[in-house]
DNA sequence: GCTGAAAAGTCCTATAT
DNA sequence: ATATAGGACTTTTCAGC
């Protein structure tokens, strides 16, 4: 798949903002819509373009503390921990890495005391380490070239 | 602002799909398209909906390798660390947290030499240590409900 | 806060270059 | 591979409940 430099400036408008009109997007890159809205296509099918995601403000819901979790999962527990950590509803992440701490999870709560209810439920798989996130510098990317 | 069970079906639907038609969402949920219109519009304006992204999948575009990388950063590096990292492409997020090694970033590399020429940059500002990712198991989750 | 209908705007398909 | 134009569809606005 070739991305030119206007499919780059496609995908950086939509990475932007998901929904903008085909018109607008046309009206920026100097193409005509049925254009754009083709290049698109084409961008789904070689699956360059993933998903179309809305983000929520967790926080503006009272989940106002994020967490990042690391589990050294206790032998044998692999399978069952990645089966149940699908249904946590707090995780939005979790990877399996490299190294001694296996898996990375990304979780959010409501307060100290949720998140304690939530690491007594996740040590029954291993043992954990728990950061909060103080702040954010940068939190989804908008990618628009080759680097 | 209050997420009723409607609001909250609009919201995973757009979770799914930012791209989806408003039509499409009345039809869903059983009201009419003006009235969806106008509660996407509050939950905007209540911040409850951040943005709408198009997420793209780097590794059909050659990054093929995703990492975490913890960096313990230097003793008053911290401000020049923070201006610095925002310039770098290959990271897509950068949180400072809780404990010892203070920041955590994701990024993704084209290969293990351009995973080290990244290591070499980065290492300018503190102690790295550098996990790859495995395997996504959960890697942006669909709210659809309070927990 | 919701509906329904009409106006405005957007998208798609076909045709042409 | 891109542009234009008409018809079809979607979104928005507004009056009324």
């Amino acid at each position: 798949m070739k991305i030119d430099e206007v499919n780059w400036k496609i995908l950086k408008m939509l990475q932007e903002n998901a929904r903008i009109a085909l018109k607008d997007l046309a009206k920026e890159v100097g193409l005509s819509s049925p254009t754009v809205a083709e290049r698109i296509q084409k961008l789904e099918d070689a699956d360059v373009i993933n998903s179309y995601q809305t983000k929520i403000n967790l926080d503006k819901l009272g989940y106002s503390l994020g967490v990042y979790i690391t589990i050294k999962i206790r032998f044998g527990q692999t399978q069952r921990f990645e089966e149940y950590i699908t249904t946590v509803p707090e995780i939005s992440e979790c990877h399996k890495l490299t190294g001694r701490d296996c898996m990375l999870l990304r979780g959010v709560v409501r307060d100290p005391k949720h998140l304690e209810e939530l690491n007594i439920r996740l040590a029954v798989y291993g043992e954990l380490t728990t950061s909060l996130i103080l702040n954010s510098i940068i939190d989804g990317k908008i990618y628009s070239g080759h680097f």
